[in-house]
RNA sequence: CGGGCUGUAGCGCAGUUUGGUAGCGCACUUGACUGGGGGUCAAGAGGUCGCAGGUUCAAAUCCUGUCAGCCCGACCA
């Protein structure tokens, strides 16, 4: 049945929504295609829920065709499996909480590793069962701190999950591949321009991901990029190339230096310059190490003071540092640290007093770059002194090494070496290699031929189904609205009657129905008295890629046809029309 | 967590300084005109002014508290 205009459950806006920022925010509030309820929360209108269900549609066929077979979970879940998993504490406040009426506690599920590997230890036991593919498409729920860009980030979303089981980890690979394999499809026929990059884990755990990105200035994702071979990576996930040691027996001995009202490293490097000239070339921040003191949250609440040493003309980037400490998070600054250890001084901390043996017994993390042998400008822990030929491996250690600096354009990739460059993108798939935690956790063992108890491999692989459906409107509008790719189009033809003879309206009724008949679906403007105007910016706003308007050209004999994405306008004679339309719809 | 801003009709906003009958545009209803780019005119419907308490003859407006939302920062040692 064609959707009637005059009827649909519709209104469009002519102004956007104070509240958003994105295109596709503002676009799919005005186009009538959601409503927000509260932060990060929506309601689906009849126009948009067609998108949604066309995209499941669509996912629903990739996963069958790799033999994935679905099913469906409650959203509503009790506490004890994921406190065999660790993540009903790992989660914090990421996850909504509720107790029943006898006190007993629940979540609404955020994803499901859990609950999948569970129903599978409940039912199977053998090898001869695996592999096995599970997939559902839920909506799933996570408190997130900031709910942002309406369905970018919201706090209720629709997501297919989906988990693969494996005696092996030969096994496994073959399903990891055979879901990467149907994310490119599903990817591909959403019409997305996207990359797919090396990423961290987070809260799953396991050993290796990979993300899909859908390429957008206004993802909340950067990755890199190598300008020579294909290696890409989530900035989280990069890796710096970490150079070999270098001898230092010919390095002069570390010496303090006085470098009055240097708190900053610009101001280091100044007075180095003038104070303390060097032959051959002048001091320059990269020369310096900069020591960072940020506190660890973790999960149970304990927070744990931590030192991060990068060269001077880098910085620590949050982001990088929290995905490399998850699940605790990173808070930056404490007066009440620096309060209560007096062995720092601010703006002067150095090796001196970090590390879990010195002073401070601050646990002292490196940059990969900081390798034995590399000589430094850094804190003396005095004020107004540095140290200088502070040697590295010589002088000083850390406790661990970090990847926390901050990656930026031209840096050398890990791979080749070649200059990276970033870019920023939308998170719409992530495949997840899991191993064994979940299968551990919750003791999904099977037999294998020989009659012995092993522990599954597992896999999951998320796609983001109504952040796709924004994902979409970033990648696909201009100035007057959405321009939906065919496949995911509320409809096949956004058909309009303008004017205000009846043979109008009978010829365009006539049309839907000849449209209709040949399979394609209409979206029928078919509204009185309304100004063409009207019509043109509703259909241009709404972003049906195919219209043809029913109008004044009927008196030649002609109708018109659109194409949404290029403005291209073509009469064409109303016995020719159908086959036309049903030709462009078609891609013929 | 910190900072800033905002809560008045479905949406976008004015009114708050200086307390005195609740306003405008869009959207909605009715009628007439118009009929290929958000058209014109006329008449309408729609509001516990976020919530609670206080001051006052009188509070959207002043005071106190509270809740919610939005944006920015999360940092250069």
């Amino acid at each position: 049945m064609a959707l009637r205009m005059s009827t649909l459950f519709l209104r469009t806006l002519r102004e956007n929504p104070v509240d958003a920022e994105l295109p596709s925010h503002r676009l799919l509030v005005r186009a009538g295609y959601i409503r927000r309820v509260a932060p990060g929360i929506y309601s689906w209108l009849p126009l948009g829920y067609k998108v949604l269900r066309n995209i499941e549609r669509i996912v629903r066929e990739e996963m069958d065709a790799i033999g994935a077979q679905e099913v469906h979970f409650p959203a509503l879940l009790p506490r004890e499996p994921y406190d065999a998993s660790n993540r009903w504490t790992q989660y914090g406040d990421s996850i909504f909480r509720l107790k029943d009426r006898k006190g007993a506690d629940y979540l609404l599920g955020p994803t499901h590793e859990e609950m999948f590997t569970l129903l599978v230890k409940d039912l199977y036991s053998s090898y001869k069962d695996l592999p096995l593919a599970l997939y559902q498409i839920q909506t799933k729920y996570r408190d997130e701190p900031r709910p942002r860009a309406g369905l970018l980030r919201g706090r209720e979303f629709v997501m297919k999950d989906s988990y693969s089981f494996d005696v092996s980890d030969e096994a496994f690979l073959r399903s990891y591949h055979a879901h990467r394999g149907a994310y490119i499809k599903i990817f591909d026929r959403l019409g997305l321009d996207y990359v797919i990059v090396a990423a961290m884990s987070g809260a799953m755990g396991g050993s290796a991901s990979e993300e899909f990105l859908a390429t957008s200035q206004n993802g909340e994702d950067t990755y890199v990029r190598c300008t020579h071979c294909d290696y890409a990576a989530n900035v989280e996930a990069v890796r710096v190339p970490v150079p070999s040691p270098t001898p230092y027996d010919d390095a002069p001995l570390a010496h303090v230096e006085d470098t009055p009202d240097t708190p900053t490293i610009e101001s280091l490097v100044d007075h180095l310059n003038t104070a303390l000239p060097r032959e051959g070339r002048p001091w320059l921040a990269g020369d310096t190490l900069k020591n960072v003191i940020v506190t660890l949250v973790h999960p149970d609440g304990t927070r744990e003071a931590v030192a991060i040493g990068v060269p001077g003309d880098r910085e620590v980037d949050v982001k990088r540092l929290e995905a490399q400490v998850e699940p605790a998070t990173v808070e930056v600054f404490d007066e009440a640290l620096f309060a209560g250890n007096p062995s720092l001084i601010k703006g002067y901390i150095g090796p001196g007093v970090l590390g879990e043996k010195q002073a401070s017994g601050i646990r002292y993390l490196l940059d990969p770059r900081i390798v034995h042998g590399t000589r430094w400008v850094t804190g003396a822990d005095q004020p107004g002194r540095h140290v200088v030929d502070l040697v590295a491996g010589r002088d000083f250690d850390g406790d661990g090494v970090i990847e926390a600096a901050d990656v930026r354009d031209g840096d050398p990739c890990p791979v080749c070496a070649n200059p990276l460059e970033t870019a920023r993108g939308i998170e719409m798939g992530h495949i997840f290699q899991l191993g064994r935690r979940f299968a551990e956790a919750l003791d999904l063992r099977v037999l294998d031929e020989s009659g012995r108890l092993v522990t599954v491999t597992m896999g999951s692989y998320g796609v983001g189904v109504s952040r796709a459906v924004a994902a979409i409107v970033e990648n696909s509008h201009d100035d007057h609205g959405i321009v939906w790719p065919r496949k995911v189009s509320p409809a096949d033809v956004h058909l309009i009657a303008t004017g205000k003879d009846a043979e109008i309206f009978a010829a365009a009724e006539h049309l839907c129905g000849e449209l209709e008949s040949q399979g394609l679906s209409v979206l029928y403007d078919d509204r009185q008295k309304m100004s063409p105007g009207v019509k043109f910016n509703d259909a241009e706003l709404i972003g049906v890629p195919t219209v043809v308007v029913v109008g004044k050209g009927l008196r030649d004999g002609t109708v018109e046809v659109r194409d949404r994405a290029t403005g291209t306008r073509a009469d064409v004679a109303v016995d020719d029309a159908v086959p036309r339309v049903v030709g462009v719809v078609r891609g013929s």
